[in-house]
Parts: C-alpha cells; sequence; structure tokens
DNA sequence: GACAAAAACGAACGATCGTGCTATTTTTAA
DNA sequence: TTAAAAATAGCACGATCGTTCGTTTTTGTC
C-alpha cells in the first residue's frame, strides 16, 4: 500500500501553494475541489468553513516553516553562523512555493481586513520575530554581537531585508536581487557584529 | 456652483481608497457602486472591463504619488536633505489611505499573477526605482554620497526599509515603528554617506 | 425649446461564491 | 459479517461576481 496521504493534509498543502499565488483570500472552495478532483462538499466538510480553511493552511505553513527552517538553524552552532543559515533557510523555503513565502503575502493581504485569519497571522509573525530577537540575543551571547544592540532593531532590520528581497524577487524578477540581499546581508551584520575581525595590520584597535 | 468633481475620478478615488484595505483584486464593481450610490452599470460603463478599473486605479495613485511624494522631493536642496524629504512624504503619502501604500500591498499581491494589471504596476515600479537610483546619484553629486556607491544597491536597500516599515506599521501596529525606521535609515545613510563627518581624532585613513 | 450626445439606470445573463442538507459510498471496529 | 462511523458526493440556496443591452435621464449647443 502506498501509505495514502491524509485527504485533509494533500487539500491543505494544495490549499497552500494555491494561496501562495493568488493569495489566501482568493483560496476557492470550488478551484481548490477541482484541483483535488472532489465535490465542493466533500472538500468543504474537512473544514466546516472557508476562514478555518484558511487557518488551517497558515498553521500548516507555519509547521512546515518550523520544520524546515528554525529548527535546523537552532542546530546550527550560535552566533553569525546560525543566523547566516537561518537567512538562507528562509529564502530557500520562499522558493519552494510558486508564490514566495507565504506570510510575506498574507501578512500584506490581511494587514488591514479583521477577523480571525489576521488574529491567526498575527501571532504567527510576533512569534517568529520573537525568534529573530531571541537568535540576536544568542549571538551576544556567541560573542558575536555587541552587547548593546537593540535586538528588536536587529529583528526589523532582517525582516526588512527579507521583505526587500521578496519584492523584488518575485514581482521586478531582478536578476541581482541575490546578490544585492546578500550586499545588504553583510553590512547588516556589520553593524551589529563586534569586531573588525580579520586582524588586517593596522588594527588601530583600542574602542 | 460647487463645481461637481469629475464622476469618473469620484470612482477612481473611491476604488483606490478600497483597494488600499482589500486589495486591488477585491474592488468589486457592486461594492464600489454602492459607495458612490450609483448603479453598477452606470458605473461600468465608465471602464469597460474591471482590469481597466485596476489600471486606472494604479494610474491615478501614480500620479497622485508623484504629485505628492516625487515632485515636491525634487524641489528640495539636492543630496541627503532631498533623500530625507522624500522618505517622509512616502510615509505620509501611505498614512493618506487606511490600507497604506497601494504600491506595496499591490505589489505583493501580483507578485505572482500574470496579466495587465501586473505588468502596469511593474512598469510603474520600475520607474519608481529609477527614480530612487537618480536621487542616489544626484546625492553623489551633491557631495553628500560616496563616489563608488552602487545606486541600485541604494535603491534596494532604501525599499526594503520602507517594505519593513510598511510590514510592521500596518500588520503588527508595532507603537515603536517609526523609530525602528528612523533607526534603520540613519544607519543606511552612514553606509553611504562620505565622511564621518565630525572629526573625531584617530581618523587612521588609508586605504 | 429642439435635439444630439453623454451619462446613468434597471434588469437580466451565466458563472461562481460559501454554505447547508441529505444520500451514498467507503472505511473502520466488533 | 455486519453495524457504526467517517468520508465523500449531489443538489440546491441565496448572494454576488463581471458583463451586456436597451431604456431613460441629464447635459450642452444651436
Amino acid at each position: 500500500m502506498v501509505k495514502k496521504r491524509d485527504t485533509k493534509t494533500t487539500i491543505i498543502e494544495t490549499g497552500l501553494e494555491m494561496a501562495s499565488q493568488l493569495g489566501l483570500e482568493n483560496v476557492t472552495i470550488g478551484n481548490l475541489a477541482k484541483e483535488m478532483q472532489m465535490s465542493k462538499s466533500g472538500l468543504f466538510a474537512h473544514f466546516q468553513s472557508k476562514e478555518n480553511l484558511q487557518i488551517d493552511i497558515l498553521q500548516y505553513a507555519a509547521e512546515d516553516f518550523s520544520h524546515y527552517v528554525i529548527i535546523p538553524a537552532l542546530k546550527t552552532e550560535g552566533g553569525i553562523p546560525r543566523i547566516r543559515n537561518l537567512v538562507d533557510r528562509w529564502i530557500e523555503w520562499g522558493d519552494k512555493l510558486a508564490g514566495g513565502c507565504i506570510f510575506v503575502s498574507a501578512g500584506m493581504e490581511y494587514s488591514d481586513r479583521p477577523g480571525k485569519v489576521r488574529e491567526a497571522l498575527l501571532q504567527q509573525q510576533e512569534e517568529w520575530i520573537d525568534c529573530l530577537r531571541k537568535i540576536a540575543q544568542s549571538a551576544i551571547k556567541a560573542g558575536d554581537f555587541k552587547k548593546d544592540i537593540d535586538c528588536d532593531q536587529f529583528a526589523f532590520d532582517l525582516y526588512s531585508l527579507l521583505l526587500g528581497f521578496h519584492y523584488y524577487y518575485k514581482l521586478l524578477n531582478d536578476k541581482e536581487t541575490k546578490q544585492r540581499q546578500q550586499e545588504a546581508f553583510k553590512r547588516l551584520l556589520v553593524n551589529y557584529r563586534v569586531a573588525p575581525k580579520k586582524r588586517k595590520r593596522k588594527a588601530s584597535s583600542k574602542t
């Protein structure tokens, strides 16, 4: 037996793919059912409402993100290597979906649309930003970051950078986006890291 | 007579407001007609298709943006003052609409949705990014920016920052967003500007 | 005031939306 | 083997979607 995947999970996965391209609000029960080759009502019965479907999609995406991005990154050596790893995985994860990172597009989509979907999204994003902050803290502990930095500011800076990457990469199809992102990331690290690192002669240390 | 505003323009303005909140794709002829207190068909006749309506909304927004952001900023003293002015106006302009800067949300919305709307948006954004690049060039000319900087990179950095601002401000409702943005902007300028400015001893120049 | 042009309307179209209800089929447990 | 349970299908609902068409109202010009 081929271990037939749980139907509900497959629906959610298909819905996630669809949401990343069309937006979470434009994932339609009808289209999703067509894609799944099952009846609208059969599909609908799994969720009881479209809102639940949307929230399930977000929840699934968050777990997937955690599994492929956060957890492996936390296994990496603390400090800057971990941050690099996180960013790389973050970008890779966005590449898995045709429409790119779902949280980016959904975040913009629901920035001004009250409801349970927005609330779920909001909570996820707060957790994620908290995660970014903690990773900055761990970089302080590892001796890579200066002690007096503002970890929330770091989270903001890094998230902004990834938003810019997504925007350029997906909308503008800019070929050089990846190196732009790398360049910006490099300078971002310089702003927070502790020392010139390379003792290159003329250390002119002090301070 | 009260110089009754051109109906079509009023429709587009209302549609713009609606688009900034719900997304350009979810601006509905029916809802828009209700808001305007006129019939669907009467409203529709102005545009012949929903696609045209969406494009007109984008075009109107671009002209408004040009009028309230770009042109006044170009009248400001070249160099860093102009850049500051531009950023301030950019943010203010986003505040005028309930849903924030329409190009940000629409850009995300159409990052993966082919069609004429996307094409129009794409062209606008390329022009805008080109404008950012030129402003960086003028800052070089004014002696504020280093001569060897990458102006496209500057545009990327600045746009990323504004995307981050929008995301935090509109979705997360973070109170401290504005100062986060300012802090990041300050450091962004430091990366590009020409000199330490304060001669603080220990210049250790060379290289 | 007559008259052509432009603007707005009302009604209807086929399609699709989210959702509910009732069968029927499939899976599971005893 | 069979009864209970879970999954899926079929059908219909009211609403709304974008769009068309023919009619009425408004407007500007002579």
